[in-house]
DNA sequence: AAACGTATTATCGTCATACCATTGCGCCGC
DNA sequence: GCGGCGCAATGGTATGACGATAATACGTTT
């Protein structure tokens, strides 16, 4: 899966200050020396640094060499950042903190989307809602429909922010309905939920939408926090400590 | 207040992105072009480049140039792009947007922290209260101290996507309070309820908390309205129209 | 001996130039 | 009129040089 240089070298050191290879706080190699590393010119790995200055990952200055930012500076919202912290690994901080957010963002985004939700929005709710029936029907990919409701809903606030936080929220998501899906027949026991959710939404009736939603969160929460548990009891099934792996 | 080659060129140009002056869709000027504008090496524009380009703001390609992308691909919880709206003046929209935001985080923010406040928190939030009552008795800068209360609120529930929100949420914020306290006493009046709110969550009480919470919000809320309603009546103050700016 | 000031030097910041890679567009032939 | 081919515009990459800054070490002074 080859770009061109520059995103994979940002891929890369991305992926590398994620992981914590570096270390908070630690300066990384210089230029120089990341030159050989990667095999690419200074052009590019300076190109890098400042893409990844601009995602909060780090800062830079003469001397004092180019530093890993702690994590509260990152950017939390980024796509690219998303997806390096899934390639490292989950840590169950984070875990804990997308669910946080989710307890926090959907009842409240949901009821939003029941009062605002144009024909349209609906239109591509009920198509995803298809997919995940589809999926559990005859076999499929459940879970990319799934996650598609649930940003749908989020798209059907109307609002940027909203829509913003549904990529990082995707990342739990995802997390979240491997899991569960993972229990036999988890699938279709929570279509007859999006369902409700669906109807809600449709009917305009923020308060039902918001009970539904409620439902499906907390389903997900006891997933989520089984599979805690258990790695903290199993410090090491197949990935480092503190790191749960998703695919 | 010049900085560094770069940071000013990427100061510019997102400024000039996120006013909206070259259009969305459309490309900027070719490198060479913008080297002479700007009066910078090419090295300085390419890299100015890819921090738009981290943030979301653009895109580029051979021959096809560089494009501004779409708002929805914006990183609106990038600190950056947040200043950048604030000097090319809030549009309604945005503010909106904002607003959504905090009736959907704040609440229930406040019952998190209401569970999770450390001492330390607790300290921090009495500190900010203390300063915005110095401010309301002898005169001085109220909004700071409330921005700063509010943003402790966040940064209590120990969540790191709360605390960036507290960032994009406190642009609204100083907004809110700038044109809250420029009525006669509204700093004065809205003290009280942030008392509320801090004895609330220091007796770790989320339902009391929330409630204090959401008495604040409601008299910001008229306050943006009526502010918003204005700008609509009378198109052009100040500023150009959908514009509304601040500091 | 301790504290201060200065020199050194490692490292990033900026500039300039050259050439490569991609792709939209127009030209040419069928 | 249409399809393929080549041109050229534009960003992508590489290289080398020099400037700016700040941490460190050393020497001087008290």
């Amino acid at each position: 899966m080859i770009k061109n240089v520059h995103g994979n070298t940002v891929d890369h050191l991305g992926e590398a200050i994620v992981a914590g290879r570096y270390g908070v706080g630690a300066s990384i190699p210089p230029e120089p020396m990341l030159c050989l590393e990667l095999g690419v010119s200074r052009t590019v790995v300076r190109e890098a640094v400042k893409s990844l200055i601009a995602k909060g990952l780090m800062t830079t200055g003469p001397k004092v060499g180019t530093r890993v930012l702690s994590e509260e500076h990152w950017n939390w919202f980024d796509p690219d950042v998303i997806i390096w912290q899934s390639k490292a690994g989950f840590t169950p901080e984070f875990l804990r903190d997308l669910q946080d957010l989710r307890r926090v963002i959907e009842p409240a985004a949901v009821r939003l989307a029941a009062e605002r939700a144009t024909p349209k929005d609906i239109a591509e709710l009920e198509e995803a809602y298809a997919g995940m029936k589809r999926a559990v029907e005859g076999g499929g990919d459940y879970v990319s429909h799934d996650l598609r409701f649930h940003q749908g809903l989020l798209r059907a606030c109307g609002n940027r922010m909203l829509v913003q936080m549904s990529q990082a929220l995707g990342a739990l998501l995802r997390t979240s309905f491997e899991i569960s899906t993972r229990r036999k027949d988890g699938s279709r026991s929570s279509l007859p939920l999006h369902r409700e959710v669906l109807d809600a939404v449709t009917a305009h009736d923020p308060d039902r939408a918001e009970k539904a939603i409620q439902l499906l969160i907390d389903g997900a929460r006891t997933d989520i926090e089984k599979v805690l548990a258990l790695r903290r009891r199993l410090p090491r099934l197949n990935q480092p400590a503190r790191l749960l792996k998703v695919a």
